[in-house]
DNA sequence: GCGAAACGTACATATATGTGAATTTATCTG
DNA sequence: CAGATAAATTCACATATATGTACGTTTCGC
């Protein structure tokens, strides 16, 4: 069950981000097709507890600064190391695509860090995007870093549906591609999720976290470089990464 | 009205923020007494949203970095000049004491930056604080910059609560101490709103936004240097604040 | 300076939602 | 490795909650 309130309070936290200036209770109100009344108790709730003020007179409302407060400090916690951001800035620099770090999180994979492609025509991800584990490049880079024992425990919570063509649709579709991947010495998929979309990805293991690198973008585009790019990946990681540590 | 399952997110946040570490659905559930399954949909609304993961395997849930990206966004559009920074942490470096910018939100005083004293006694604030405007140095502060008119509404929305021996209890009595105050040259509070709690503020307006500064700590340290202290702000901010602009 | 439109606020009520109990799944212990 | 223990899910129902309606307040056009 989803708890619309607690949804509410983050469609207006990307409201606000992307409108990037004071709303008032109407304007929030008209934009989401939420009743006056509700409104107004949710933007009162927000107020109280410290996360919204009124900048201005009759100016509407924004957020404040807690946010970035109360941000930081979950994000000081185990941050990535600076190389990893280096990586994908350099792999979405050299090939023109999208570049991101992938986490696990039950049967789906976690965008955590992301360098977007500067090309008008690409792969649009965001930080917190999430895709089906089983059904994407990086997704299967991070299955790469589990057990048999694990990976079956996951198949069990999986819905095998039919995103695409080339979706597959079963654990021993699922295993055969991950078989196929050790053989290749990369991941890849050709819109086994989203339609026109494919990527390269490789596992990236720090620490006990279980992480990976992908590189992604439209199929007519990156398709027949997939090959290169998964080498290109392998090369910088390689020459990013620092020897010392495991 | 509270909404309560938005604030139940803020709180979840504010819980991380503090924990610093992934908790799983049971520490969580526990440390606020919600009921499992309601703590259940909680989580699952907030990792389908993509604020949430499970960084590892059974390893509890953890904030994604969404919430970093989200509040910069909000957070570049009017950002305050570093000069402002600047003057806070000097001040609370020279008086030792907690220095702030607050801004207006309605009848309440919001602190939009902080910088706090390292004494172990002392005024803890934080970003996103509010205290009544009426009822507070750095408030009175704030409303010196307002016409009477302005002020005059106001008042009318204000409760007029002894939160303690020296609170203004009538609309008068505010007038009384805002004149006071322009005598004086710095709004002072002993005690208004928090017991014990001592503060100087003076206005700050920066470009449309009516701010002020405010350096507040306990009574019986700050009390008496109330003016030196006052006429340090003024200093500070004749110093660090740009001649150019208006 | 007046009237009208827009905005913000309060409250009672029907209903969407949170919850307790039951079930399933995973982990620990001897 | 099995049995016990703890955690994570599911679901039907009572109730806390979102909302329609009405009212007061502010702004804007003329």
């Amino acid at each position: 069950m989803i708890v619309r309130q607690a949804a509410n309070v983050l469609e207006i936290m990307e409201y606000f981000a992307q409108a990037k200036k004071p709303a008032t209770l109407a304007e929030i109100a008209d934009h989401f097709g939420w009743p006056r009344s509700s409104t107004f108790n949710l933007l009162a709730t927000l107020s109280e507890k410290g996360y919204l003020y009124e900048p201005r007179r009759r100016g509407g409302y924004y957020p404040t600064p807690r946010w970035l407060t109360l941000a930081r400090m979950v994000s000081e916690v185990e941050p990535l190391p600076p190389w990893v951001h280096a990586l994908i800035s350099e792999l979405s620099a050299e090939t023109g695509e999208t570049a991101s770090i992938v986490a696990p999180s039950g049967v789906m994979a976690v965008f955590i860090d992301v360098v977007e492609s500067q090309a008008p025509i690409r792969y649009f991800a965001t930080i917190g995007h999430r895709i089906p584990i089983h059904a994407s490049a990086s997704g299967r880079a991070l299955l790469l870093q589990y057990s048999k024992e694990e990976r079956d425990q996951l198949y069990r919570k999986i819905e095998f549906r039919p995103y695409g063509a080339s979706t597959p649709i079963s654990i021993e579709a699922v295993e055969a591609e991950l078989r196929n991947s050790i053989a290749r010495g990369y991941c890849q998929s050709f819109g086994d999720y989203s339609r026109d979309l494919a990527g390269a990805a490789i596992p990236l293991p720090i620490g006990d976290r279980r992480l990976s690198v992908v590189v992604a973008g439209p199929e007519f585009r990156i398709g027949p470089k997939v090959p290169d790019v998964a080498a290109l990946i392998a090369r910088t990681i390689d020459r990013l990464r620092p020897k010392t540590a495991a």
